[in-house]
DNA sequence: TCATTTTCTGACCGCATGGCCAAAATCTAG
DNA sequence: CTAGATTTTGGCCATGCGGTCAGAAAATGA
């Protein structure tokens, strides 16, 4: 199913295709932002990166590529700087605090991406037409979340609780904080997240 | 925009009338469940109610229209079963507790459609591109539950906290705990509400 | 029974989409 | 400069969509 680019990482790209390819993820972004995954067609994304349909068509293998590839590029990003904000840090309570902190405020500065991550995870479907980043594709996350919680309880901060549970709450009240703050830019997103890191210190804490 | 049956209720419609559109409304719940919003086309839904696809047409204005009536005549259901489950509680916290269990007691029997309900939420769109019920379709839900978190935090029985924030996030919380379960139909649904019903009180708790 | 209204059918329309490709343009080495 | 490779163009295609419509069929009621 996938192409021939998995065993050793990617095939190598020309200077000028890896241009093109990030002006396009670039363009991708903007108009899923701005208009929605429904109304962002090949053609729209073309117009908007100035260059014609076949581009799109000659430097990724289709549309769903080239979707995987703006996911990918705002994952990267926002992770980098959440993975530096908690280098250094102990405790389960300070890792999970900081980590819902860090992530939005990375992701202040890039509302088009979590605007068009959005639009993509909710709309992305693959051939038959299952979605492509289910909540099944959180499974990552939800490891990774449900390791710092049982770190928490190992060293007692936090009370026995369904780590599983936690760890899938956790994520939802992280991702809608970012959608409502998409469907509402005045609302202060820092403040939601500062909130939002004491409801859960409370939820765990023994 | 809207048809002429908003000032009065609905026009009266004939018995005929009532009984395809509650078939249509049926067949379209299931089509969504199994293959998806993105394959449910009017072809695929008048198929699977046996009928031809002008039908829909003259039953309903619209492919929205039965979107929406699919959405109402399923929230309908849960509320009156979670009104039921609520009467009579006085404290918060009970009322809190209740809300969710209750929700997800009756949800537990009706995946398809809760499976359809998410599949609309996330994909229909208003002719400008915009979701039709994007999160601020919740504004209603909301305030119910900021009203409910404001009578502990009067009654001293919750912590003062950001009510929005928690409505927001109980809300998230609630909705994602029915996505995981559609997507990983082993999961104990009961089991998620009373730990996510433990969550949250804790949270909120004086 | 038969005229009238309601309901249903299936073909058809215009439209937008993602993908395709031959030819043109541009770049790169020798 | 030139030949070959890379990149771009713009038109074309098949597909599936929601919606429409004239006429057939069925229900209704006098």
């Amino acid at each position: 199913m996938r192409s021939e680019n998995e065993p050793f990482g990617q095939k190598p790209r020309s200077f000028i295709e890896e241009a093109r390819r990030a002006q396009i993820v670039g363009s991708a972004v903007a108009v899923i932002a701005e208009a929605g995954f429904a109304k962002a067609s090949l053609a729209r994304i073309a117009e908007h990166a100035g260059v014609s349909k076949g581009v799109i068509s000659y430097h990724f293998a289709g549309k769903d590529e080239l979707m995987e590839e703006v996911v990918r590029h705002s994952y990267e990003g926002a992770a980098e700087h959440v993975a530096a904000r908690m280098e250094g840090l102990s405790t389960a309570t300070e890792l999970v605090r900081t980590h819902i902190l860090a992530v939005a405020e990375h992701m202040r500065g890039h509302r088009d991406q979590i605007k068009a991550l959005g639009e993509i995870f909710n709309n992305l479907r693959t051939a038959d037409g299952s979605p492509r980043f289910g909540i099944n594709g959180n499974e990552e996350l939800y490891r990774m979340l449900e390791h710092l919680y049982r770190l928490g309880q190992a060293a007692g901060e936090f009370r026995p609780f369904d780590t599983r549970v936690m760890a899938v709450t956790h994520q939802a009240a992280v991702d809608t904080m970012f959608a409502y703050w998409v469907a509402n830019p005045d609302h202060d997103l820092a403040a939601h997240a500062r909130e939002l890191a004491d409801l859960i210190e409370r939820a765990c804490r023994a």
